[in-house]
DNA sequence: AAGACGAAAGTGGTTGA
DNA sequence: TCAACAACTTTCGTCTT
């Protein structure tokens, strides 16, 4: 599931730690999986203080101690080298070149000359300027959407292949990053559905959609239908349902997908379905609309599964 | 008054000639 | 490229609690 490329990252990450957190790292180290849902998905927001799992969205904690980045810079000139994510640096040291460049033409070398490195630099300039726009969107949607840090770099890498392929010129940065997102989400087993990456993007359904298949396309990316199962402790959580449910809600979705009653189904009705059932059973009831409202399909759909469902599994829903 | 139900028409994406 | 198609949505009237 995870790609060779973030386990590197990751090592670089992880690898050299500083000696005096040892005891915060000690502590972090018994918080390795969700009590929730088991999830190894934990995610720190430093900018909230807080730890919570990016499976089903439960705060683990909140307050924790910002252990910063494992290195230390003690002038700019090492925090640009050093940051792995430096979009204000990259600004800096953009600045520094174009300058540099600039005064090295002599008045010898001609107008033609000048004139084509301040066209190479233009060029640069905003491919750059976009880069790091992009760069920042990706951060900024994936915090909303509480996406953990390896997903946010795979993002980034996906978005410098798609560059290296100049896939992005003429298009929104904006339908890009969104769809990128959309894709790792479900490369890495917590997919997001379409509505919430819309709510965090600043363009429209269609057009990430669109981003979307196009990415598919040109890169040859392969995503895997997401299963229902992987949307469960999510919606769970947010629709304050405790575990029994969702354990159930699993069960349903395993033998509706074993009779095939989930061919050709969109994988969210299913689990709104399930979830739906399920927290009927176990005596804590959510309308319809409660359920819909958190999944974002129709009340019908949810409506039409759960009547797929409870006859065809011969589950008696008493209200 | 709120929730559940289902019919009917509309939408957007997929597929196959 | 176009039309048929399935899944899903929108809308709305009706029944139940």
């Amino acid at each position: 599931m995870v790609s060779p490329e973030s386990i590197e990252e990751k090592g670089k990450y992880n690898g050299n730690r500083r000696r005096g957190d040892k005891a915060k790292a000690d502590a972090e180290e018994k918080l390795k999986e969700c009590p929730e849902c088991g999830s190894k998905n934990l995610v720190r927001d430093y900018g909230k203080a807080e730890l919570f799992c990016a499976n089903c969205g439960l705060v683990i904690a909140e307050n924790i101690v910002d252990l910063g980045p494992e290195w230390r810079a003690f002038d700019s000139e090492q925090a640009s080298k050093r940051a792995r994510v430096g979009a204000p640096m990259t600004y800096r040291i953009h600045d520094k070149g174009l300058s540099t460049l600039v005064t090295w033409s002599s008045p010898g070398q001609g107008q033609y000359k000048l004139k084509k490195r301040q066209q190479w630099t233009h060029i640069a300039n905003t491919t750059e300027r976009s880069f790091i726009f992009a760069l920042s969107e990706i951060d900024r949607m994936a915090s909303a959407l509480r996406l953990p840090i390896n997903i946010r770099e795979a993002a980034s890498m996906l978005y410098r292949k798609a560059m290296k392929k100049h896939l992005i010129r003429g298009r929104s940065i904006e339908g890009i990053t969104s769809a990128i997102l959309y894709v790792n989400c479900r490369q890495y087993g917590v997919p997001r559905t379409l509505e919430e990456v819309r709510d965090v993007s600043r363009v429209g359904q269609k057009e990430i959609s669109r981003a979307y298949r196009f990415l598919l396309r040109e890169l040859d990316l392969k995503v895997t239908p997401a299963s229902p199962v992987d949307f469960v402790p999510r919606f769970c959580s947010q629709l304050d349902l405790s575990g029994e449910i969702r354990s159930k809600a699993v069960e349903i979705i395993k033998k509706a997908s074993e009779a095939e009653l989930t061919n050709g189904r969109g994988p969210i009705g299913i689990a709104a379905a399930a979830i739906y059932i399920a927290a009927i059973l176990s005596g804590e009831h959510r309308t319809q609309k409660e359920v819909s409202d958190v999944t974002g399909v129709t009340e019908v759909t949810i409506r039409n599964r759960y009547k797929e469902l409870s006859e065809q599994l011969d589950i008696d829903v008493l209200l």
